[in-house]
DNA sequence: ATTTGTGAACAGTTTCACAGCG
DNA sequence: CGCTGTGAAACTGTTCACAAAT
């Protein structure tokens, strides 16, 4: 019924995905029933024909032409073309409807080293209605796990490996000390993960199959300066 | 004294830019007196001719043929091209010696949201001797303000305009909410902020003037996934 | 023998230009 | 006519290949 389909292709090149990620919450956030690319380049700095170039590449076109785009369509493709081919075991036919939360289809996450930042994250409401839901956290120090409070279990890091199998958990957000960093990272992609969010100032080494983000504060304030 | 001079190039590459930031803390690691391009790239994956191409790039070179190079010596190389061209006014001529954390010309930052996330932040510790000091923080709550202790002053977010020129911020870290950052933007950029991280899951406009850094976990969350 | 310094070749990304649709 | 869809052209960044240095 949508517009907008989404043809076969797949692995859009990495610059493409995070600005199609970075769409869709944008277009989550447009009032407006319509909106064109020259709306959303005011919005974000790219070149209108970046964005067109972009939806292009994603196969999400036909839709809009001469008009601008139905928001509602674009957002609805945009969120299926970032959902991407994952999902482990099934077949793969486009299936009918609801994304959400939930918990049924949903990316779970734990986080490692619980100082003042990882604590931070402790909190279900960063993550609502994202998709990803927090099912652990970790620590090497006892005491912390057993001092703070939260919605979901902590453990002491030696628990990782079982814990990580027995939840399913397969995205890791990393924020203990630069120093410890490595030796976490490579505890984490022995149990399994397949994703890291890199929260420490660690230039990190993980194997290809696994994913990496880095997200260091002190870099990107290096990087601005 | 030292060799890899930094010959007068300005503005490399960003991509090289970052690489090299993240070199310099790794470098700072580094236990044995040297260091071979094979020896990085072991480290961070990237490929040995990358890292000498942006040694070259940067101007850093005439110290390490055939033998590898000094790690000491490298590191400071890497430090000085990291620093950059900054600092406000003044008419530009090179200047002796020492740049470390100290107050005299660190780079004064701000922290604008106090919840849990940038709460968090209000650590000395995490900036300790990275040569950025946090001067501030700023919160639309004014409760929070009040609640929150932190080892330097707290306001209420009306005060951004005076506290930043007073205390002469120019950088600044976001951790709002998503629908308050751009109007936080704003109100920083017309302050006179000249960079700002960004870890809200917002896409923010800022004038060409204000480098911005984006952070946020949910995005880096979906973009490994 | 090893490992840098260098530019040319290659790959990836963005911008341009414009035909075609509504 | 304004705006998309599309490929070609321009640009940016990475890898290759090899001479020079020790």
């Amino acid at each position: 019924m949508s517009a907008y389909l989404q043809t076969g292709s797949n692995s859009l090149p990495k610059v493409t995905r995070r600005r199609l990620i970075e769409l869709e919450s944008l277009l989550a956030a447009w009032q407006k029933t319509k909106i064109t690319s020259a709306d959303i380049s005011a919005l974000t700095g790219w070149k209108d024909s970046l964005i067109r170039h972009d939806l292009w590449l994603a196969g999400l076109v036909g839709g809009g032409v001469s008009n601008g785009y139905v928001t509602a369509d674009l957002l609805e493709a945009v969120r299926k073309a970032n959902a991407g081919p994952e999902k482990a075991g099934g077949a793969g036919g486009a299936l009918s409807g609801g994304r959400e939360a939930g918990s049924a289809n949903a990316v779970n996450v734990c986080i490692v080293g619980l100082g003042r930042l990882g604590a931070a994250l402790l909190d279900e409401a960063l993550f609502e209605g994202s998709g990803f839901v927090i099912k652990a956290g970790f620590d090497s120090n006892v005491n912390r796990v057993e001092i703070l409070r939260s919605t979901f279990p902590l453990y002491p890091a030696g628990d990782m490996n079982w814990v990580i199998k027995q939840e399913r958990i397969s995205r890791a957000i990393l924020t203990v000390a630069a120093k410890d960093a490595q030796v976490m990272c490579d505890r984490l992609v022995k149990a399994g993960i397949s994703g890291i969010v890199n929260m420490t100032n660690s230039v990190l080494r993980v194997p290809e199959n696994v994913k990496l983000e880095n997200l260091s504060i002190l870099n990107s304030l290096k990087i601005i300066s």
